[in-house]
DNA sequence: TTATAATTGAGAATGAGTCTCAATTACAAT
DNA sequence: ATTGTAATTGAGACTCATTCTCAATTATAA
């Protein structure tokens, strides 16, 4: 008999605070947000959640989406020109990202020295910062080599 | 009797290396996002060219900011879930954002140490980084204040 | 002047995301 | 278990930024 794992706490205690509940269309959501490894947009969830059998609307997909940002497991990574982007946060450390623009992929990479550095930066300016987002576009090992061959 | 302004040679010459024509309509729209001080979105853009009595429909002003993007005199800042904004990067050195949460503030900042820093990391990953955005969102010191007196 | 190709604008189309609302469901109190 | 109340759901309508279509216009070169 397994216990109830620890996301599935953290969300139904967010919504029981607030008077809400945790439905099976709700739990059908974040099992699959929870499951998911990489970066995500809501429609390929919804998707998922289909093909999976599991019954949730694209509205309920989206609105879960927001309570999940809202409660902190999952966050926004950024807002493309086809949609929104989102990643587990949940068990998933703060990172920023380096963006392929030859391929799409991301690498995913963490520096003291850059989290330290932008404290000093929002001090300099009298700037209370909380949250943040760099992303370095580029080119990936791959598509260097890619290039170099045209 | 005035120069061409450099923009707009800058402007018109792209536009001839690629077969295509500097029109009056991407004229006036050059001459408005040259003239804008700060970050600005498509449809204020819009509504100010009609306001001075310049021609171009809304069709134009998008058409010819992607334009303007290609040829560097312009650049794209963020995606909000309003739009896009974009602000002029000729004669604007590049620079990275502090974004206010409670008035929706931005100040612009440029530190050396920043850059060199994520070129180091770049190297690190192998990855050939071209352009990035800094985006480090909080409250400025306005907004401090404000909140601490509630 | 003419042929050719680029440009324009009005409005239709697209598509992500939100909203509406009647029907369903969860919950708590009896 | 029954009932009352309030939250939730899903289908599809709606919004709104942006892109597309296409006939009419305009610039350019021959
Ligand atoms: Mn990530
Ligand atoms: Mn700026
Ligand atoms: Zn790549
Ligand atoms: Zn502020």
């Amino acid at each position: 008999m397994r216990e109830k794992p620890i996301q599935k706490q953290v969300f139904s205690r967010f919504l029981k605070e607030r008077g809400q509940r945790f439905t099976k269309e709700r739990s059908a959501i974040l099992e699959k947000t929870m499951s998911r490894n990489g970066h995500f947009e809501p429609e390929t969830l919804y998707i998922e959640i289909r093909k999976a059998g599991a019954k949730a609307s694209r509205a309920s997909v989206y609105r879960t989406i927001s309570l999940l940002c809202e409660c902190g497991l999952i966050e926004q990574v950024r807002k493309t020109e086809h949609g929104t982007v989102y990643e587990r946060s949940f068990g998933h450390e703060h990172h920023d990202h380096m963006l392929c623009i030859g391929c799409g992929s991301a690498i995913e990479f963490y520096s003291d020295k850059l989290e330290r550095l932008q404290e000093d930066l929002c001090r300099q300016q009298g700037f209370q910062g909380t949250t943040h987002t760099l992303e370095i576009r580029g080119y990936c090992r791959k598509c260097q080599k890619k290039k170099k061959q045209t």
